[in-house]
RNA sequence: GCCGAUGUAGCUCAGCUGGUAGAGCGCUUCCUUGGUAAGGAAGAGGUCACGGGUUCAAUUCCCGUCAUUGGCUCCA
């Protein structure tokens, strides 16, 4: 038997007989790996650990702490669901069932009338975990497209024959376990063993290959582990993060409400909510301010021929709240859906010089968008939202710049907030796909390039290019941040655009004294008020800042014992919560400090805020008046300074 | 918009196979209490999302609408 070489990640060589698998490779090291070991990596190539190795090879073995062996573990998974659903559900078709982030899912179509609902989920579960217990093996077969079409055309799965016929003859495998063959791709476990710990998740809805227009498949979601003990700690981990929901602490904290009545996707403001939001505006007016934008405002409505030359009208016209109708016959409004037209036309009221430029006009602007019923979701979707929205008009040679600057703000508002975790995506125009954009291709290189260039410059971190993911109007880079159930959401933005000035003939007069048309920058640091406070909800965990509290002050008795309250009250406002605030505040404690204790407390803390420059304390002593307000670091030293006073009185 | 789930007091939820509703927290009043973000007593608060149907009778069954929600599609 011929001896094949096995190059390890260490770079260390073993011989091995040809024919061997990485499982039985695992195997030679120890068996405790073996046991351990889900997938196998073959010269880069995901592979299973029972399929044969002929040819000298690198090998790097995979466990559940690496995405590789979870994404063998899922897809196993998915295929034992698939056998299970085909089990309870005789004439099933299967579309696809891929490995996700967090598990699996599989898109079925059940067959006549069927469906699979909630109170399914345990069955499903129970007989997932006796077919595990059956230790199937995972087999795989290469096969020819006609074997494979042979096959499914038999089963009847017209799904799997649509995949097949987008294959390359000679690279389609089928695997099979225990009752279940599916198209695959692999790799896959060893056998079903493994998957020791079973929870359907949820099941929805799903066009097949993401097409509105063809079927709708019923898509389950599930999840798997190799240990019971695991999935307690997910199902433990899902709580948790269920009690950092922007929706459950917006009301709990009273920031904001729906209402029915007033229509879905329209959110209300509570005081407290309110006053976070104002908070957040006015620190990015004066940021604003400095950094040379100037506010404007518009109106909320504007005529339907504004968003005609905008091309908003095609854009969102069908798909929005309709145009409002006046006494004057075909005169329409339309609620606006962006602020962009109106700073258009405040940019055309005089002729603009090149030495003008750049006019940066901001506003906080509220749109209407009438987005799909099924879309909407708390605070992060909603059908009226105020942008923190700003339109720089510049000149090509200015963009770069502009754009950096732009970054910059973004970044100190991420700063300043404490905000660590997102990605920057750069979102580039599909080069195969030229016609899908509007513009030259030298202003396109140009402007992409300026944005490439300024991202590196700044040095952001966890940047990732988008190919095809620009707008047609141009490129643009977003900030993305995560929700607490792990969805995606775009906060920040910036965008060029070559479209608009286009379309509203923008011009400037050049230092040769022609005609120039600007550059436009669309951008929002926070993306929305709403979705931004909705993140910063869950970010936080509704502990915010102090100076974004909403309340401007708060009150704290204290008595002589000042050590006592020193640490109390230091540790308080460094792990500021509102929730505690608002205990602190009520009417309850307020009543007795009044009626019982007032007298015996020699001092009032009075905790206020400012922002960016930390949390200040005035002090007040009873009789004395107002004693002058102080930051953290003064107010340690004043709470040291009393009690040494008061010992030395003693 | 589509597929699924949900909609009971301010909040979190109970209410099995139909006979007009409960608990905890909160709220109000009073009492107790120098350890107190405490205890006790009494009380207020719900046309069981809305509309229709089946039934002698519907919060409970059926249909529709609205809203919320997990996804899909779409987007800040």
């Amino acid at each position: 038997m011929a001896k094949i070489d096995i190059t390890f990640p260490d770079n260390s060589v073993k011989k091995f007989e040809q024919g061997t698998t990485g499982l039985q490779i695992a195997e030679s090291i120890s068996s405790s790996l073996a046991r351990e070991v889900l997938s196998v990596s073959i010269n880069g190539e995901l592979w299973d650990l029972n399929r044969p190795i002929n040819t000298d090879a690198t090998i790097k073995l995979h466990k559940w702490e690496d995405n590789e062996g979870k994404y063998a573990f899922w897809h196993s998974s998915a295929h034992l669901m698939a056998e299970t659903l085909e089990f309870f559900y005789p004439g099933i078709k299967f579309g696809i069932g891929p490995p996700i982030e967090q598990g699996f899912y599989y898109d079925v179509e059940l067959p006549d009338g069927k469906v699979i609902t909630d109170a399914d989920f345990p069955k499903i579960e129970a007989r997932m975990k006796e077919l595990a217990g059956q230790k199937n093996g995972y087999e795989r077969k290469d096969v020819s497209k006609k074997e494979a079409l042979t096959y499914f055309t038999e089963k009847g799965d017209e799904y799997k024959i649509e995949l097949i016929n987008e294959l390359e003859d000679g690279s389609i495998s089928l695997y099979h376990h225990g009752a279940f063959t599916d198209l695959c791709r692999g790799p896959h476990l060893s056998d079903t063993g493994k998957i020791k710990a079973v929870k359907i998740l949820s099941i929805a809805g799903a066009y097949w290959r993401g097409d509105v227009k063809r079927k709708q498949l019923t898509r389950v979601y599930g999840i798997t582990f190799p240990k019971q003990e695991m999935l307690d700690t997910y199902l433990d981990m899902l709580e948790k993060a269920k009690e950092r929901d922007h929706r459950r602490i917006g009301k709990e904290l009273e920031l904001f409400t729906f209402s029915q009545k007033v229509g879905a996707g329209l959110p209300l403001w509570l005081p407290k909510g309110a006053f976070l939001r104002e908070k957040l505006e006015g620190f990015l007016r004066k940021v604003q301010v400095k950094h040379g934008y100037e506010p404007v405002i518009s109106p909320h409505i504007g005529q339907k021929e504004l968003y005609i030359t905008s091309g908003h009208w095609e854009k969102y016209g069908k798909e929005s709240f309709r145009p409002i109708a006046t006494p004057i016959e075909g005169e329409e409004f339309m609620l606006k859906p962006m602020n962009c037209p109106h700073h258009c036309e405040m940019y055309k009221f005089k002729p603009r010089s090149y030495k003008d430029l750049p006019v940066r006009y901001a506003e906080f602007g509220t749109v209407y968008r009438y987005e799909q019923s099924g879309e909407l979701h708390g605070l992060t979707r909603v059908r009226g939202f105020t942008q923190d929205d700003a339109h720089i008009f510049c000149r090509p040679d200015q963009l770069k710049e502009e754009f950096i600057k732009v970054i910059d703000i973004i970044l100190l508002i991420f700063k300043a907030l404490d905000f660590n975790d997102y990605t920057a995506q750069i979102s580039l125009r599909d080069p195969k796909n030229r016609d899908k954009y509007i513009g030259s291709d030298e202003n396109w290189e140009k402007a992409e390039q300026a944005i490439i260039e300024a991202t590196k410059e700044k040095g952001l971190k966890n940047t990732i290019t988008a190919v095809g993911e620009a707008a047609f109007y141009g490129p643009k880079l977003d900030f993305l941040v995560k929700d607490v159930i792990g969805r995606k959401w775009q906060l920040g933005t910036i965008q060029v655009d070559y479209n608009l000035p286009e379309r509203f003939e923008l011009e400037y007069i050049g230092a040769d004294n022609m005609r120039h048309r600007p550059v436009m920058i669309h951008r929002a640091p926070f993306g929305s008020m709403e979705r931004f406070v909705a993140i910063l909800i869950e970010q936080t965990g509704g502990k915010f800042p102090l100076w974004l509290a909403p309340d401007q002050a708060v009150i704290i008795p204290v008595s002589e014992k000042f050590n006592e309250y020193a640490e109390k009250v230091l540790n308080f406002l460094n792990n500021y919560d509102i929730r505690t605030l608002i205990d602190q505040r009520s009417e309850k404690l307020g009543k007795k400090i009044r009626d019982n204790e007032l007298k015996k407390i020699p001092y009032l803390l009075i905790v206020g805020e400012k922002e960016m420059t930390g949390n200040t304390v005035s002090v007040r002593k009873q009789g004395e008046g107002d004693k002058g307000s102080m930051d953290m670091k003064q107010f340690a030293e004043f709470l040291k300074k009393s009690e040494e006073q008061e010992l030395n009185h003693k």
